[in-house]
DNA sequence: AAGAATCACAACCGCCGCTAA
DNA sequence: GTTAGCGGCGGTTGTGATTCT
């Protein structure tokens, strides 16, 4: 292997050994091997009891990245499709965030479908990814078309299951030369968020979160929710909230529990911040 | 067929927050 | 209270592969 990156002469005689670059068969072997018997932990004491001539950072990013094994590898699904451009619509680039919900698949692979892919739609629009007009395109053009064809492929392998609920109510027009995605499940990504919710409209006291109800805690009315959701009931009304806004979920949220007290108490300041 | 352009993705960088000394 | 070390995160770069002209 070549020996990249070696830099200034004022590193230490190991500094200066640290290896950059790929990394070879032997160093993941090394470092499998070493996570396969101490497991994972402090990163730099990690990489020297290893062997290896890295720096901690270096085989922390290989092992989430590359070499765990329960990293996902190959293309990415309608389903994941559909849940990137959701989410990022929610969370922006909390890529981090993001790969919670997408399970196998690392923060560093969502950010590089985003920018490969999702970013190129924008220069093709001519519009910045963080306009107004390139997250409607994907809000009421990409994102139904490719529940569309999930629906498609869904139906195509698996009659008996139900239809979801009509996710956007638009007719979507042939999108040119967009290779947006590919087919997966029935995942479905409308919402009623506060952001279209009238001030006036938004006085019910209850979340409407898929179709399990849950007791409801003192003071408040009722709370529909799925499982995982506010698993943490007590958590997610210390944090003062008030149920002056209907939240209404989405089976793509439910169906990956992403509802969590930030997630209610971000959509409660949006509300806040629109009324 | 060859060079240019673009894509895909692994890896690095810098910053920030946390924590233990 | 301060500081150094560390891990995590988002942004960016480098490069081999692929597609286009």
């Amino acid at each position: 292997m070549e020996q990249r990156g070696k830099v200034r002469g004022d590193y230490s005689e190991e500094e200066m050994e640290l290896r950059r670059g790929p990394w070879t068969v032997e160093e993941d072997f090394t470092l499998i091997n070493y996570i396969a018997h101490h497991g994972e932990g402090r990163w730099n004491s990690l990489a020297r009891c290893a062997g290896l001539k890295r720096t901690g950072k270096s085989c922390r990013l290989r092992w989430l990245n590359y070499l765990r094994p329960d990293v996902r590898r190959g293309n990415i699904t309608l389903e994941e499709q559909l849940l990137i451009l959701e989410l990022h619509s929610r969370w922006g680039n909390r890529w981090s965030k993001i790969a919670q919900h997408l399970p196998g698949r690392t923060d560093n692979e969502i950010k590089n479908y985003w920018r490969t892919r999702v970013q190129k739609h924008a220069k093709q629009l001519k519009c910045d990814v963080n306009s107004k007009q390139f997250k409607d395109t994907m809000r009421y053009l990409w994102m139904p078309r490719l529940v569309e064809r999930i629906q498609a492929a869904a139906s195509s392998s698996a009659p008996a299951a139900p239809p979801p609920p009509p996710p956007y109510h638009l007719n979507t027009p042939n999108s040119s030369s967009s290779s947006f995605g590919q087919p997966t499940n029935n995942m479905v990504a409308s919402q009623t968020t506060p952001d279209n919710s009238s001030a006036s409209e938004s006085t019910e006291n209850y979340a409407v979160i898929h179709n399990q109800e849950y007791s409801y805690p003192p003071n408040h009315n009722s709370c529909y929710a799925d499982q995982q959701t506010l698993t943490n009931q007590t958590d997610f009304f210390n944090q003062g909230l008030d149920f002056n806004t209907q939240w209404i979920m989405d089976d793509t949220a439910a169906a990956h529990n992403l509802w969590d007290v930030d997630d209610i108490w971000l959509l409660q300041q949006q509300f806040n911040n629109n009324v």
